[in-house]
DNA sequence: CCACAAAATTTACACGAGTAAAAATTTAAT
DNA sequence: ATTAAATTTTTACTCGTGTAAATTTTGTGG
């Protein structure tokens, strides 16, 4: 199977009875050869077991085949899903996928543009974190590689990008609860780190203006990614205090939801909409715990099949356009409003 | 700052006013070149801000600076965690860590090793799945390139192993159960997908000897990663049976304890070691979650920064030394009882 | 069998470094 | 200033593949 006779390309070449440059054309693309002459080179690959020097073909391609991937954190079970489904999707495209997670802030979302910006990828999929200290490098980066970005948008950068519209989910789920119990409260972080927090905060404003109720934020300290521990120590707190104006709350995230669970729990408070209940929790993101939560979390599902679908296909055409787009695309799919046992 | 009159190390030499060997000579190591040479470098780096291409370097370095991380399943917060220490360690080490999730089963993992192949990797850092079917292709894998396992040990594959020693840690929290209250059954998968539940079983079938207890198995159904749902589901089932021979559930893993949590919760049933509760449940792994799971989980936590630290410290030492060892190291790290509410 | 198109071969150069050997230079020590 | 040691420069070759141009071979339709 493993021929130490052959090096490279020039003695699998001999052994195939082809020559060189036909068989390197086969290696870029198995469909451009002669049914003949592909038999041939199949044949001796079985016996022969040889692949091409990915430096040597990277040195010399016009473009490589990779295609990077950066989320914010892989360490949140939502971003390694759809990383995973990310992944999927690239390598069925026949590409070349580079799993970059910025975990470390955005410091370190600049370094992995830099570290990619070094495998020369043909395009990358970026979820940023959306600080403005580093939006211009992130502007930089994708003046200079096709840059499509998912999850949070930067406005103006990237070729396209793809997301949830936090207006439409987040105001569905405010109809919701104010149409079922009493209006929610937005319990969040003071200063998220998540750009979609800022929205979703927005987005609630304006849910409860427009159903003529008055908006009510819990902002709580804390920052980095550990929001279950946030929302369970913050959320003990305020739980604490006795002279809430509602029974129920709207978290920016299922995360921050999970943590108030848990000191709902600690607190002796039952959650849910049962009347022995005195507090609703809802969430956002459906979270992939979020429905072994006791109890079940009430949320609101991103269509994350639809936008990393549309992400990925995105940066293929424009790979493959070898071009610009004319206008820089912007959608926001919708989100879905999963009614469970918390609210 | 971005020159483009700069393509390569010969204009970047040129600029620097140093010969190109020598320049190669410094980014292959800044200290190898006299100071006022590396100064001169520096500065011309500031200026026109060139960096050597990383496939023309590698084709023709004896090794390239990559190292290949292998996990099993990156959508486990627990693999994230790892994943994400263990590639701040090889970056610290100066080289360049490669992140693949085989998700995709065990096929994948063969299909990950394959790919790592073609990068080259100075050595590998791999937690396998372990499925008879595939061992003989790590095995193969592990003969051509440095490679450490982690997390589960393959007899006799790769360079050296570094684990948990599952019949110290079940053994703790089976003795913890018996002596805080009933002693207590094993719920697991019947065919487990991560070969550490072999392990857990076997510890605690002799636990439960050694204690002189009767241990009492519940093999549940399921395949895949998705254990909370088999958790819940199997769970579901077996908690509606009355004539269970104990009030305690010590789970193999965390995310099979948090969907047995969710289905007591379900059935009504409150978990704890109140003398109100009708059910202890226990977990292992100390998951990032269980902290915040209703209530919290009693578990066992894995030394997972020992675990890391010494994986990375040996490919490093494997891989600078540039030979096999003599012996294959097998360490395995004792587990931590983690009491909390649940048991 | 001929003509013609399609594909393969031959030849040759490019890519961007690593690296080795000999010659020239700089540095530090005497 | 002299000398030896340490660096740098010069020169030249290597790695393994992409790719282009000219030439030859193969396959197809009439």
């Amino acid at each position: 199977m493993s021929d130490p006779t052959i090096k490279n390309m020039e003695d699998f070449a001999a052994v195939s009875g082809i020559s060189r440059p036909t068989v390197s054309k086969y290696f870029n693309d198995p469909d451009s050869v002669r049914v003949s002459t592909r038999r041939k080179i199949e044949a001796a690959l079985k016996t022969h077991n040889y692949r091409p020097n990915i430096y040597a073909v990277n040195q010399n391609r016009r473009q490589t085949k990779n295609i990077g991937l950066v989320v914010p954190n892989l360490t949140d079970p939502f971003f390694a899903g759809i990383a995973r489904t990310i992944e999927g999707l690239i390598v069925a495209a026949g590409f070349n996928p580079l799993l970059l997670s910025s975990h470390g802030g955005p410091e370190q979302e600049v370094s992995n543009l830099d570290s990619l910006r070094s495998i020369k990828p043909a395009g990358v999929l970026l979820a940023p974190h959306g600080r403005e200290s580093i939006d211009a490098e992130v502007a930089a980066f994708a003046e200079e590689v096709p840059t499509v970005l998912f999850d949070a948008n930067l406005d103006g950068i990237g070729a396209a990008f793809f997301g949830s519209d936090n207006n439409q989910s987040i105001g569905l789920i405010v109809e919701y609860l104010c149409r079922s119990g009493e209006p929610p409260m937005f319990f969040e972080m003071k200063t998220p780190i998540n750009p979609n927090a800022y929205k979703r905060r927005a987005a609630y404003i304006a849910a409860m203006e427009r159903l003529g109720q008055k908006p009510h934020l819990i902002q709580v300290d804390g920052k980095g990614w550990g929001f279950e521990e946030i929302g369970f120590r913050e959320g003990s707190a305020v739980l604490a205090q006795k002279n809430l104006p509602s029974d129920t709350v709207l978290c920016s995230n299922d995360r921050l939801a999970i943590g108030l669970l848990s000191a709902a729990f600690e607190s002796g408070i039952k959650v849910g909409h049962g009347k022995d209940c005195g507090l609703r929790i809802a969430g956002h993101d459906d979270h992939p715990f979020s429905r072994f939560t006791c109890p079940s979390l009430t949320t609101v599902s991103q269509d994350y099949e639809a936008i990393t679908a549309r992400s990925v296909e995105t940066i293929l055409r424009l790979i493959e356009s070898g071009q610009r787009p004319k206008s820089r695309e912007v959608t926001h799919f919708e989100g879905r409003l999963i009614m469970r046992g918390s609210a």
